[in-house]
DNA sequence: TTGTAGGCGTTATCAG
DNA sequence: CTGATAACGCCTACAA
């Protein structure tokens, strides 16, 4: 008995295709995923048949038979501010070029909720991952070693961690940047840092900080250091307790520019000039760290080359080409102004 | 002859897993889905032998059986920016409450890359689609309506456009803001635009200045109108351009909020009090609006509400239950400091 | 160049 | 409560 025709209002599929096109369902296939293997007459009639019907693949399926996705995963802390956007969007840019389609997930930096995403893009068929940072559960690497499923790490660079990774050295970073506000004089320093205990990105410029204070002759010790969500509001409130202290510092470096711009509003909410009475730095340069005024001085992540890197590196390992194990490139200092001498100058 | 041991590195599937746990597949499918149909002695042998083997079910089999996703998409503008971040952050949010996960493409403000994005979203399983505005091609709404892909429109309101929506009037809402600044005296006003020949909100909003001048006494012939992409660089060189008539605005009206944090930087580049010699607004309040200084004065736009509302919508669509066509949320103006009284007021 | 047919990993409908 | 078994839509040798 022949098939009934398609009902009305009916998904079409590759059956639907070729009873009306009047060739096989292996014909269809083919005009899909290898068209120059099939006759140009064939292939106008099938296409005819497949804009007619709106067809389009069902993904399950073809992933099914084909066992591949095409697909790769990205999950990052966050996706209500910039810091990461304009990485993914070089990413995905890439991965496009290769045929390959990006599912996203934010983790909101909490590592047990990074934990199910990275199960569910896996079981949503992610054949590899970007994951930000080294700090996760080894549960979950474990995870990804088991199904195999290739992945780079991004945003940081830690030497010998044995692991796939594309990004930069935090604590050099930080400590370049530390150095420079040193030479302008300033002794007394704070920190506003992100969240060290689940942020290894947070606790490497910490450490910056600190190595650069040694190297320069002063004491680590002496470092007002306290911590804050990455939000501006957190940022700004804790610029403001570090400023009510009986010695406030001359520059107040921040974990980020997220927080920087919050405590650069509360600066100016003080009452007080930047870089005039103190001096603000933030860190990952995004756009508005550009657009606030005075500028913020920051650390130029290079984000482009990260997202970039990170699908390149991928489609080699799912291609099972070598590719670079831990890439390391260079973040640069951006000089803007609300980075001054110290106003007690040596 | 009794199936081969899997092979060491092999993806455990469900057969692998009945077999450890000497139950037949349909009971471990039962232990994954319906846990309280099975007994608890069955269901503890079946989940060990699903942790030892690090088991997890392959998305596309999984959509292929059981004829449904549970995933959603979303295709917004930009992700570069924080414009439509935290409306799609509470749209994932409401989401997973009801066990759906997301997938996110994101167009480039590119109405060919939309409707590419369109089809392979729904290819991918979506199995309804969260938009952004009403300018599409024909194509597209006849692809969704063929495969009854139940789809929302947000960000815009039109009433009688026919189509699901959750969003707000941007012309009353710029028209509202526009008010205000004629209240304050300006009678010279520039509107640097977003492209509206393939986005309706920047044209909507473009309608609410003229139609708030015709309102109030205005002609809006004098309008000075220019317009620009959603850059920052792009509305600082608009405002330069605006800003060197011979007889440039008391205010210059923006868009969004990333346009005129680009004009507001321009204006301090070129010694310009805001505002003391030009008033300058924005729209949309992303974070950045309220730490730029001045603040900017914008328009609120209900984010969360939408992307909340939007969730709930195609979830009931998607349950067969009718859903609320054509949501009108408001939009309310926020008073910050880059607004002031005409300098040379009535 | 085209068609045939087997199988991919799950779910769901039946019996037992 | 559990076990066979037939789909699900597509890809891909293998044959013709």
């Amino acid at each position: 008995m022949p098939d009934a025709p398609p009902h009305e209002n009916a998904i079409p599929t590759l059956q639907d295709v070729a009873r009306r096109a009047g060739v096989s369902t292996a014909t269809v296939s083919r005009c899909l995923n290898a068209p120059q293997q099939v006759s140009a007459k064939t292939r106008d009639s099938v296409m005819a048949a497949v804009n007619a019907l709106g067809y389009a693949p069902n993904f399950g399926a073809r992933a099914l038979a084909a066992k591949r996705t095409n697909t790769f995963g990205a999950i990052v802390p966050t996706m209500r501010n910039a810091i990461f956007a304009e990485g993914l969007q070089a990413f995905q840019e890439e991965l496009g070029a290769h045929g390959v389609t990006l599912l996203v997930a934010s983790s909101s930096y909490r590592p047990d909720l990074e934990a199910d995403q990275i199960r569910a893009l896996v079981a949503r068929g992610a054949a590899a991952l970007l994951l930000i940072g080294h700090d996760r559960d080894p549960e979950s690497y474990a995870f990804l070693e088991k199904r195999q499923v290739p992945y780079v790490i991004t945003w940081a660079h830690n030497k010998g961690s044995g692991k796939t990774s594309i990004g930069f050295d935090n604590t050099r970073a930080m400590a370049d940047l530390t150095g420079e506000v040193i030479a302008l004089g300033h002794r007394r320093l704070a920190l506003i840092a992100g969240e060290r205990s689940t942020n290894d990105r947070a606790r490497d410029r910490a450490t910056g900080v600190a190595q650069a204070m040694a190297a320069n002759g002063l004491d680590p010790s002496d470092l007002i250091l306290t911590e804050a969500p990455y939000r501006p509001d957190a940022g700004a409130a804790a610029f403001g307790d570090v400023m009510a202290r009986l010695v406030p510092p001359t520059a107040v470096l921040c974990g980020n520019d997220v927080i920087a711009a919050g405590a650069l509003r509360q600066a100016h909410a003080m009452g007080l000039d930047v870089p005039g009475d103190v001096s603000i730095t933030g860190f990952d340069n995004i756009e508005l760290a550009g657009l606030l005024s005075p500028g913020l001085p920051t650390v130029a992540v290079p984000h482009r080359d990260m997202g970039r890197g990170a699908a390149r590196t991928l489609v080699d390992l799912c291609n099972g080409r070598p590719a670079g194990r831990e890439i390391e490139l260079t973040a640069q200092i951006t000089w803007r102004a609300s980075l001054g001498p110290a106003p007690d100058g040596p």
